[in-house]
DNA sequence: CTGAAAGCGCTAACAC
DNA sequence: GTGTTAGCGCTTTCAG
């Protein structure tokens, strides 16, 4: 069962291939009635043009790769799931590659990617610095940087305003009385870590809170290990933070669980938030205060401007910021006394 | 900064593109002299072959399709994951797509990798009935049915032994003294919802509990919603049962919320076991009593197979179980004196 | 051991 | 309005 090709629509309908072809896309110098007989036998054999043809010939693939973090974090699922829903819509299909954050991750990636002929890359697991990236841009290859950035103002960046969110969440626990606040947050070299640990800082040095570098925590990754093994260093100390701000839910809900096994209580002994709002952050056993944000939204931008780049315009730079909202429930809190 | 082609190296070398072509495929018949200086050469100018050029030659496109159903399922995206790290591993990419278990899901997705060629294709959202995915098989184009599988004995199936492990949890819950024993799972048309709907039947007839159908709530889905609103309806009820089966631990997380919310105990009022083993069943405020396996045997089992398939042996039929295990924690309750 | 040439399926000049 | 032809980058006969 061999697949149909032109030549045999061709020799199956009595015009040449050329003629086919530009029934099948609607050429303009064709006559109706001969574009008509050849859709319609097309269709009753059910005939399928070879993409990988078409796209060797044009040099298009109709794919679209997208380089992602980690799948066990169920916020780059989110996007995932998010970027692949907006590329079928939109008749793009979807190579996906996932990088662990692996410094070799992105390069292996790309080079794979332009190997098979993709038309554009998402990357939503960009690095601060990532060389690879930044060539690919410079070389006006359609490509954009979702949810993450690099640290230069390059190529188009489509990002949750993290900063925002942030301020709210130490600007919330400050309000509900909480002064000695920690926040462990994800290694240094990404842009969601580096925003998040400055705003933090940011937003006590508005309220004139000194800062005290011993209460930030650094981890390796955004994930539930972090949070685990860094509260665990917390409660290892002296005296104790009222509040602890976690860069992302999933280091959250491993300091919980640290200080649920510890005895202690949360909000009432330490005070816990979280940023992204995961599915179980609301279950009432969790009770996470996070941070929200419309994924479809951005997912939804940076499918657009990637077919857009496609189709021609690749700007220099430009950096799109979706605003957050704060969600509070109880791991935050309440006034003390 | 076009991409260098076999022509350019040719011309670098002084070899014809045939010899070059050679070189870099280590053909036998080639001096190891010129192998090397055209390998050389190839090396210090970067040359990568266009694997879609050579895969419009060779009806090969090194890409394996992935059909699945959504990641916001955080097992089916594990699985994704795990998937993905076989498949780079073996040299091929990936090219995923969601169905949300929609009838035209996965025709769709299937017409459209055939479309750019894949090699073949893992499908993880399988239904019981699915006549584009029997044709495919039927056709010998490379299919794993991984996680779920047809009705019919057809293909390669490669999936959990989940009616072992629902009969271990069920056969567990008994013995702790439960009785009356409910069941929240998905719809009859999954693999996954109806072995596990069967097991139970099978674990309480082995243990001459008498069988009420009304104990049996079918979902839509494998999702938190579904634990929700079906758990919701069992409250509503008179009489409550000691205990619930769920398919799956998002279904249980749904339950558990309700039951929370209701001001219930878990596990003194109604006990919870799910399936799957989330990162957060594990959770000191979840504790949920549930089925792991292995996961990563699974997909390398699967690609294994489609690499097979895809160098030749396609075989009629070949039923792979993975031997789940119970994981025991505090939702399934303890013995009633 | 190496080169010349054909051809995979498709589109786009270029003729007629 | 339609047919002929060339060529995308690669592998693979077939000669030499």
């Amino acid at each position: 069962m061999k697949r149909l090709t032109l030549k045999d629509l061709a020799k199956m309908t009595g015009f040449s291939v050329a003629t086919v072809s530009r029934a099948l896309n609607d050429h303009p110098r064709i006559s109706r009635k001969t574009k008509n007989k050849i859709i319609e036998t097309s269709k009753k054999v059910g005939y399928q043009p070879s993409l990988i043809a078409r796209g060797f010939r044009e040099k298009k693939s109709y794919l679209i790769g997208l380089i992602i973090y980690d799948l066990n974090n169920s916020y780059h699922a989110a996007a995932t799931r998010s970027i692949l829903e907006e590329a079928q819509h939109e008749g793009y299909q979807v190579l996906i590659r996932s990088t662990l954050d692996l410094p070799t991750g992105v390069p292996e990636a790309i080079e794979d990617m332009k190997r098979v002929g993709v038309d554009g890359i998402v990357v939503t697991a960009t690095r601060l610095e990532e060389k690879s990236l930044e060539n690919l841009i410079r070389e006006k290859f359609p490509v954009v940087q979702m949810m993450r950035r690099l640290a230069q103002n390059t190529g188009v960046q489509i990002v949750p305003d993290g900063a925002y969110g942030i301020h709210m969440l130490v600007t919330h626990l400050l309000r509900l009385g909480h002064r000695k606040i920690a926040m462990i947050g994800g290694p240094d070299n990404l842009y969601t870590s580096k925003t998040r640990y400055e705003a933090y800082y940011q937003a006590l040095r508005e309220n004139d809170i000194p800062i005290d570098k011993n209460l930030v925590l650094k981890g390796r990754a955004f994930s539930y290990d972090t949070g685990y093994k860094l509260c665990k260093a917390i409660l290892r100390r002296r005296s104790l933070p009222d509040a602890i701000v976690c860069a992302d839910d999933h280091i959250a809900f491993g300091a919980m669980q640290v200080i649920d096994e510890a005895g202690l209580s949360i909000p009432e002994d330490i005070a816990i938030v979280g940023f992204d709002d995961c599915e179980m952050s609301a279950h009432p056993r969790i009770q996470l205060t996070s941070v929200k944000y419309d994924m479809k939204q951005l997912s939804r931008l940076a499918v657009k401007s990637i077919l857009e780049q496609i189709d021609g315009g690749i700007p220099d730079h430009k950096l799109i910021k979706i605003v957050p909202q704060l969600v509070v429930r109880m791991t935050c809190g309440y006034l003390k006394e």
